[in-house]
DNA sequence: TCTGGGGTCCTAGGACCC
DNA sequence: TCTGGGGTCCTAGGACCC
């Protein structure tokens, strides 16, 4: 089994690509983020100001506080998917097997294309996946511009945290059998799947690193079902084609899945004040409901489950759901999130943020839909225009401004009809 | 220093059915 | 007449990832 499954990592893909976009902040301390002085968090953070201490998800207010000289720049969700895409097509011409994990992550399976990649200087089958690797890294640095890291192992978790430790710009591959090696002096928080709980919680007991995780024994009764049903999957992910419990995530390695019916789709919004007025919470909620419906439809998928998502000020946070019949209009999913949104708010608390989520998607129902309501005219009119050019290219005048009269408004404003 | 937004997966209790 | 057992769906919450 040789090492052939390789993660790769745009290093802080948001600054990188800011920095594409605007060459002065190259090579200055970077944050990209929610607006200084609002309610957001880190969402990249350039190698400049990580030594200060800034971390991606930390709040706006405390990274201006470690690196007050940096450049804070808002992120721009719209702008990064198409360079993301950039670099699959560039993937896509070394590896048959790309899977998109997210934005700024891939995994590529090399299965049977070592013989077929082979050179004649290659001394072995990893000698060929590195210099493959490499290659690629550099075509993605030199056609997209844009900095990347790989790790390369027999299994996902291995491919990820070597690429964790190949950055920044780098490459490294753990050969079959010295899976352990590489990982067992690591903290158990470098797992994929580990995170602060189980982090927490196997410090408790006395366990800190990976090695001390996989040498419990079974019968060790001081050993929580925790660190059992852990010790399994890491078992599995650092033994070469081992298999795949617990952390390792998205089981059947790369089956792209129909991406139509599958998963769930929400919107939510944190309000720049807490929420205590009804009106301004259902305004909120017709902009929500009117987004996710609209990414529905462009799915062509209609979701069977609305769920309502509320935090309040003090940060609890509760979800209401209900099952309904398959639908993509906004209007139902209105209803139904008003309806929650009344037995959910009790009197006096303030909102911080809701949210609307979808799931349980199907495909549209033929049967059904010949006796469903069409979608009113206006609205698919919308649908068109939104579908060329973005969704912002639309508001809805209740939308747009709470309180001013329904009505289509233009992007500056003018009344559309 | 008060904590974004988009997701996936897992668990657990209760309803309901046979 | 004091009580089985399995399967599936629904709902709520939480851990985790980027």
């Amino acid at each position: 089994m040789a090492a052939r499954i390789a993660c790769l990592d745009l290093d802080t893909f948001f600054v990188s690509v800011e920095r594409l976009l605007d060459p002065s902040l190259v090579g200055q301390p970077v944050v990209v983020g929610g607006r200084k002085g609002s309610r957001g968090v880190v969402t990249s953070a350039s190698y400049e100001v990580r030594t200060l201490g800034v971390r991606s998800g930390m709040p706006m207010m405390e990274a201006a506080r470690l690196a007050p000289n940096a450049i804070f720049v808002p992120t721009r969700h719209d702008t990064y998917g198409p360079y993301a895409a950039q670099v699959r097509a560039v993937l896509e011409r070394y590896c048959p097997v790309v899977r998109t994990a997210s934005i700024d992550e891939f995994f590529l399976d090399f299965a049977g294309c070592e013989r077929l990649y082979a050179r004649p200087g290659d001394i072995d089958a990893d000698a060929t996946i590195l210099r493959v690797v490499r290659e690629l890294r550099e075509a993605i640095q030199a056609e997209v511009k844009l900095p990347a890291s790989v790790g390369i192992g027999t299994t996902r978790p291995v491919a990820k945290m070597a690429s964790g430790r190949a950055k920044p710009a780098g490459v490294l591959l753990v050969r079959a059998g010295e899976e352990r090696a590489f990982a067992g002096p690591l903290p158990v928080r470098r797992y994929p799947g580990i995170g602060p709980v189980a982090e927490a919680r196997l410090a408790g007991m006395g366990i800190t690193t990976l090695g001390q995780l996989l040498e419990v024994p079974d019968e060790d009764a001081r050993v929580g079902a925790l660190a059992a049903s852990l010790r399994v999957g890491l078992g599995a992910g650092l033994r070469a084609g081992g298999g795949t419990r617990l952390p390792e995530r998205d089981r059947p390695a790369f089956q792209e899945h129909d991406a139509s019916a599958e998963g769930s789709l929400s919107n939510e919004r944190t309000f720049f004040v807490d929420v205590g007025d009804t009106l301004v919470a259902e305004d909120a909620l017709r902009a929500l409901a009117e987004r996710v419906t609209w990414r529905l439809r462009r799915r062509g998928a209609r979701a069977r489950t609305i769920t309502l998502k509320l935090r309040f000020a003090d940060f609890t946070t509760i979800t209401r759901g209900r099952s309904v019949p398959p639908t993509h209009n906004e209007s139902d999913v209105l209803a139904v999130v008003f309806d929650l949104l009344r037995g959910a708010w009790p009197k006096r608390a303030r909102i911080r943020l809701l949210g609307v989520q979808l799931s349980n998607l199907v495909e549209p129902d033929p049967q059904v839909a010949l006796f469903a309501p069409p979608r009113p005219r206006m609205g698919a009119a919308i649908d068109a225009v939104r579908d060329r050019f973005g969704y912002d290219a639309i508001r809805m005048g209740a939308v747009a401004r709470p309180g001013a009269e329904a009505g289509v408004v233009g992007r500056a404003g003018s009344r559309v009809r």
